[in-house]
DNA sequence: ATAGTGCATGAGCGTCTACTCATATAAAAG
DNA sequence: CTTTTATATGAGTAGACGCTCATGCACTAT
């Protein structure tokens, strides 16, 4: 009665995104354009983890890459992307995106109550 | 520079969500309330699976359980969670919620082409 | 050519995850 | 009380996942 590949489809959207250090990745390309060298000093993650982190992403679509010179830059196909995810976390993720920053849709702060546990 | 503990509580949102059977559950509940028996059935999965995924979800908040009789009801505490998963998939999900269906902000349709690849 | 950055990739490894099996608890029925 | 139905839980397991190390490729400079 629910279309089983949308569910396997969103299921696989999530597991693209559910890791700490790809989600940092992502929110630190942001709506701009970035190296991976830029990517490792702001995430302060080990080349070859950035890396290993960018491929998924690049191989899904989410992120695309663009080879200037010795630079590989990086960047959310899909801007609104960051906006979503800012609207799920119900905070703006970066200072200097708090002006232009519009929530695609009502921040869903409520979201944040379940996010707790662990430790 | 982004805070870290916003990118581990978001994190931990989409693991508790990145399972095609964690999602069958939560959509097979929908708005409504279903006994543990219902989400067998109606999921095609055995009792402690349902039962072992039922688990973190209930924990976490995002279901609620009330016990009624031998039975026990589980329901999504929060319903604007399920019209999220159907914008994020950019259809209904169920086809007797297409009328009451409003999507908490425009279908991002665009989301479903990183949902492919795989097998 | 050679050397030096910038980035990507394959192999190996420990840990986590989803799942199953067996069993335990809770409520109702006989 | 015993049995049956409804649900929960702990232990065990195979596979996936995140990470690192070593190495390879692309581009630039000398």
């Amino acid at each position: 009665m629910i279309a089983d590949n949308i569910v396997e489809l969103v299921s696989r959207l999530f597991k693209l995104l559910n890791d700490p250090n790809r989600l940092r990745i992502i929110l630190v390309i942001g709506k701009g354009s970035k190296t991976v060298s830029e990517i490792m000093q702001e995430t302060d993650l080990p080349q070859t983890l950035v890396s290993f982190h960018l491929r998924p992403l690049r191989e899904s679509g989410m992120l695309a890459a663009e080879r200037r010179g010795p630079f590989v830059y990086y960047r959310v196909t899909e801007p609104r992307l960051i906006d979503l995810l800012a609207s799920l976390a119900g905070v703006p993720l970066k200072d200097d995106e708090k002006q232009d920053m519009e929530f695609p849709f009502p921040p869903m702060r409520f979201m944040r109550r379940w996010m707790r546990g662990g430790e």
